[in-house]
RNA sequence: GCCCUGAUGGUGUAGUGGCCUAUCAUGCAGCCCUGUCGAGGCUGCGACCCGGGUUCAAAUCCCGGUCGGGGCGCCA
């Protein structure tokens, strides 16, 4: 159940339903109206039960046929599950349920006695998706129907839990001095050159939407605004098909300047670490209709075990040696694939740092630093990958703050530097050393919900075939 | 883009050429009972993705389409 203490009556409500379940106690008696969504209703004859939802908690409202108005009465008894209903009545302590010999008395549970009701929206029937149903439902018919699906005790959980997510993540970065900034989703051209962009007409001008806001954060850098994070979309028009990628995702960026990558790794570290440390603080009850779900699923419990710091660095070279020792087919200068990862994560199953890449393989404003040179002589980078387990969860690195490196770049990647002045230009009036990272906010979500699907943790999914709802 | 796999009531499923006017659960509708609480009992309702083909006979086999699931690649 959310914490219900700050909430206001409304038009609609004295209290909300986790109130009365909290501090039924000091209520017994008092008249109160409440709103909720009707899961159950029980009973036929001159007694009705009507078991009622908020985004607070359940309650039962029980109604007796002499206490009301008939007609009240009897559309109540007869209405359809998920119909939002109005009740106002007493707060009356609930007699306990039957239990089975040698099981303990539960604890004392509230009810409210109805004295008058209101249905404000009867729910058509039958329910597309089951709200309590013990049925499974796939994904795809969950997805259609959205809006139902959310009423779901363990999807509305983890939902609570993206937000919570959000606000530590956000917390801390204030907390270490950075600034929250927007970049805009409409550009002129690629951020990061090559990748596949959703194009669009922006008046009467070719345009993108924007798959990064990279070269944004890094110009709000240089301009002074010193450490800077973004929560936003971003749009990658990759024919994609999996567990992990969507078209468009929410991306936890910053960029901080007088930074390395070993700089902005102890950034994110201790910002994953604040955000578990939290979670495990303050959120453990919004796992117990996740757990209760996965029961359901004969799947185990999801536990929040914070991870300790600081997450093990393993170099790409070493990386390489890794999977190569592991049987892996790899060469120094190869991507590591899903498989490789696999392989890596059964050394180190949880968040680890993949720094070191090689130049070649990053993009054109990583920096390198000339001295450092792989196994094998080629040049290494500044950039590094955050994984957990085989799945990657940021990409960032040191950021190239020279401009004739910065241009070098470009030309050695069939870029066109006149095509980035509007960033390069950026870096022409002097410009600090800076670093940072972009971190799949749904990947991380993943990890602490247990879900095995991106889609799970984000509400209205855009993948290959998905733009509806 | 590639490989594999699947599509049966509202939902989740059983069903591998004739035992199918299709199983079970959930749901929905109605009745009975009931301070119920995963309520219970009884009765009923509701489905073979679309288009071709093979066959005496197709939910079942073949082809095409559409949509889904898993994996790869790429990435966050």
């Amino acid at each position: 159940m959310r914490d219900s203490a700050d909430w206001h009556p409304t038009a609609f409500r004295t209290h909300t339903i986790g109130q009365i379940v909290n501090g039924g106690a000091d209520l017994i008696g008092a008249e109160v109206s409440i709103a909720g969504y009707a899961e159950t209703v029980r009973g036929r004859g001159a007694i009705a039960f009507v078991m009622l939802r908020d985004g607070t908690g359940h309650i039962q409202a029980f109604l007796k046929k002499d206490n009301m108005d008939e007609d009240t009465f009897a559309a109540v008894q007869s209405a359809s599950r998920e119909s939002t209903i109005q009740v106002t009545g007493a707060v009356a302590q609930k007699r306990p349920p039957k239990t089975k010999e040698g099981e303990p008395t539960p604890p004392p549970e509230y009810e409210i006695t109805v004295s008058e009701a209101n249905i404000l929206s009867a729910a058509a029937t039958p329910l597309p998706v089951g709200i309590t149903d013990e049925v499974n439902v796939g994904l795809d018919i969950r997805l259609d129907n959205r809006h139902l699906d959310l009423r779901r005790a363990h999807v509305n959980a983890m939902f609570q839990l993206r937000s919570k997510v959000l606000q530590y993540g956000r917390d801390h970065l204030i907390g270490e001095g950075f600034s929250e900034m927007n970049s805009p989703k409409i550009i002129a051209s690629a951020s990061e050159g090559g990748t596949n962009l959703f194009p669009m007409m922006y008046f009467d001008t070719p345009a993108f939407l924007s798959q990064s806001p990279q070269l944004y954060k890094q110009l709000a850098v240089l301009g002074g605004l010193e450490r800077v994070f973004e929560i936003g979309p971003a749009f990658r028009a990759e024919k994609h098909d999996t567990y992990r990628h969507l078209n468009e995702f929410i991306s936890f960026d910053i960029e901080g300047a007088w930074m390395n990558d070993e700089d902005v790794m102890g950034v994110q570290e201790r910002m994953i670490h604040h955000i578990w440390s939290q979670v495990a603080a303050n959120d453990l009850h919004l796992f117990e209709a996740i757990n209760t779900y996965r029961a359901s699923q004969d799947q185990d419990p999801v536990t929040v075990e914070i991870p300790s710091l600081p997450f093990p660095r393993i170099p790409y070279c070493e990386a390489i040696e890794i999977v190569k020792n592991g049987g892996g087919e790899i060469e120094w200068g190869d991507d590591i694939e899903s498989h490789h990862c696999d392989i890596i994560a059964a050394e180190y199953p949880g968040f680890h740092f993949l720094p070191r890449w090689p130049m070649a393989m990053k993009p054109f404003y990583i920096y390198h630093d000339e001295s450092e040179k792989g196994s094998t002589g080629g040049q290494l980078s500044r950039g590094f990958d955050l994984n957990y387990g085989r799945d990657e969860m940021t990409s960032g690195g040191q950021r190239e703050h020279r401009v004739d490196v910065l241009e070098q770049n470009l030309r050695n990647m069939d870029l066109d530097p006149a095509d980035f002045t509007f960033y390069t230009d950026g870096f022409r009036y002097g410009a600090p050393p800076h670093a940072g990272w972009g971190l799949g906010v749904a990947r991380l979500l993943m990890i602490l919900t247990g879900a095995g699907n991106v889609r799970e943790v984000v509400l209205f999914p855009r993948d290959r075939t998905r733009v509806t709802p």
